[in-house]
DNA sequence: TATTGTTATACTCTATAACTATA
DNA sequence: TATAGTTATAGAGTATAACAATA
């Protein structure tokens, strides 16, 4: 409880309560920023993800891993940290401490010597099961806000922000001296 | 260039481009999460912010902090620790910093001989009139894959995430054991 | 006794350089 | 020579405990 958070824009969720007696804080520029707001809901879901998956022990990029293993059995370190933004010598304790809890098998690459192929254990399906099924529960929790018409317009929406189509003019002065 | 970027999921915007002949991985299961979608597109709007305040040798943490003191001549660190979620231990690095770069005031509570009240200089206007007009440029170039209806769309919807409104119901069988 | 601002410190996350073994 | 995985390490960012001055 109270889990402290991140920086950059965040207003006072668990903000010691004041004495009193002040005048609030004017975050209205803050507010504007289409940066601020996705940040904020963000953290508002991860933080939900955190505590939901404390009890399977994973942190968000341990189950992003796992999960990429689920589906993508015999995926190697290399293409894990591709497809995460994780950095290979950041990757090398996660995996080790993920097989020391016997949750991955991993088998030499068939083709290529170099490679590690991964896979889960009996234990890390039968724990992957339980964490993507807790991860839909938690999904459905955190958009019970929305409607489902809302929660896809803003499905839609993100990924315009984050993949823009390239074939869609840019109508914004965006230069980068 | 090629800024490393944090955990949680990602696809690969920087990898290093693959020796090739491999499947694509899939990562439908993580696409489908609201987190993982919201994530993505705020990491993609501060990485554009960072680079774009460098010029001014701000953080996205420094611009919040001086943007509250703009708004809020005289808020004191225990504020904008609250404002913020920064904990105060590592704001007082972040504020001498600010301090010896001749952007602050600092002048003692008149009221409260414990607090330090926190004014931008000459100096710290005239960065903070040309940052926060940075921001609002900004602003438009990371919006403009959306209408402006979409924007405003989007920012109603974020906050419904994160600010949800307590009266309505709430559909999902949320359990937090 | 409680709060503001601070010091010291530790732990996590992220990043770079360099090694090894294979290709 | 280039790549997969690894080691060692450095730097952010974030966390807690404890202190002095003031309320």
């Amino acid at each position: 409880m109270g889990r402290r958070i991140r920086t950059f824009n965040r207003t006072a969720a668990d903000a010691p309560v004041s004495a009193g007696g002040e005048l609030p804080i004017d975050a209205s520029f803050l507010e504007s920023l289409l940066g601020y707001n996705a940040r904020r809901a963000a953290l508002t879901i991860i933080e939900a993800f955190l505590e939901r998956m404390s009890v399977y022990g994973l942190r968000p990029v341990d189950f992003s891993v796992l999960s990429l293993i689920t589906h993508n059995p015999g995926i190697t370190s290399r293409q894990l940290c591709a497809a995460l933004g994780i950095l290979p010598p950041n990757l090398v304790k996660l995996i080790a401490d993920l097989d020391k809890r016997g949750l991955l098998l991993r088998k030499p690459h068939p083709e290529d010597g170099r490679a590690i192929g991964l896979y889960l254990s009996a234990d890390g399906k039968k724990l992957m099961r339980e964490a993507e099924a807790a991860a839909c529960d938690l999904e459905n929790r955190v958009s019970s806000p929305l409607s489902a018409d809302e929660r896809a317009t803003l499905m839609r929406l993100l990924r315009k922000i984050y993949q823009p189509d390239p074939s869609a003019p840019d109508t914004a002065s965006g230069s980068t001296p």
